[in-house]
DNA sequence: AACTTCTTGACTGTTTTAGTCAAGAAGGTA
DNA sequence: TACCTTCTTGACTAAAACAGTCAAGAAGTT
């Protein structure tokens, strides 16, 4: 039922550098590829995209690099992967949510457990910063 | 980071059709593809893989069909989506905590919202069992 | 014997995911 | 100015996963 997708572990890692680079100025993509393993031409496409999110923001030449418009304490989890989910659905992430998806107008017997797990998941995310993840890695 | 997988919820409607018909004898395959809009064929799969669950059997000829072994206050959701998911790594639902999957040896400061967010989903799983899905339906 | 059912494995088409590539735009430095 | 280095963009491709199909056969029922 559910899969990890390499792209949004990718994002999350990637956001997570930024907090760790926080203060120093702009990091280069091929700097948070180097140091979270992610693919290179990958990364330039997922940072690319995050930018449209409001989270991060990014300075070109010789000293540019990407770089986090709020402070980690103000970055979750869900943030970032509402945002790579896209505004269209963001609650598609479980069966019979959808509409497009059930067969019974939403109205089948696990319409409510999916909710449920839709927000138990959620709840996860949205009180998980990127400040709460640092702490974490330097514990 | 979650996506719907149709044969997922196929075998959730198809095992819920069965504790519908319970005590009316076995249920056709056509019958349950009817009744919860599952392509015939495909559902043919999914009932045999599914008889190695433990959860079902089935019986041939003219009055043959499926059939629940245990009764519906005994099934969960969580019987069936772990069985489908396979046993060599029933916790691979989220990212990091599969070995293969992450780079950092399971110890990146991810790992532990991770596991939360598995723990989560499968306890409203593991509680949620087929006679409180009839409840829904019948209510 | 005839009928209906499940059984099995191989097969196929489509979509998603993951990742690559190349040309260009923009900023920094000298 | 010239020349770096960086991000930017969209098109492209390979591979895997998913969804679904098909057909021949095995096994009960009547």
């Amino acid at each position: 039922m559910l899969r990890p997708q390499k792209k949004q572990q990718y994002a999350l890692r990637a956001v997570f550098e930024l907090a760790k680079q926080e203060g120093k100025g702009p990091t280069k993509i091929s700097e948070i590829a180097e140091a979270q393993a992610i693919p290179l031409r990958f990364l330039e496409v997922i940072l690319s995209q995050l930018k449209g999110s409001g989270l991060i923001d990014s300075k070109r030449g010789f000293y540019g690099g990407y770089y986090l418009i709020k402070p980690p304490h103000k970055i979750t989890v869900g943030d970032i992967l509402r945002f790579l989910q896209g505004p269209e659905d963001p609650t598609h992430c479980t069966a019979c949510i959808s509409k497009t998806n059930c067969p019974f107008n939403n109205s089948c017997a696990f319409a409510s457990m999916w909710k449920e797990v839709k927000d138990a998941i959620f709840k996860i995310y949205d009180q998980t910063t990127m400040q709460d993840l640092l702490d974490i890695e330097y514990s």
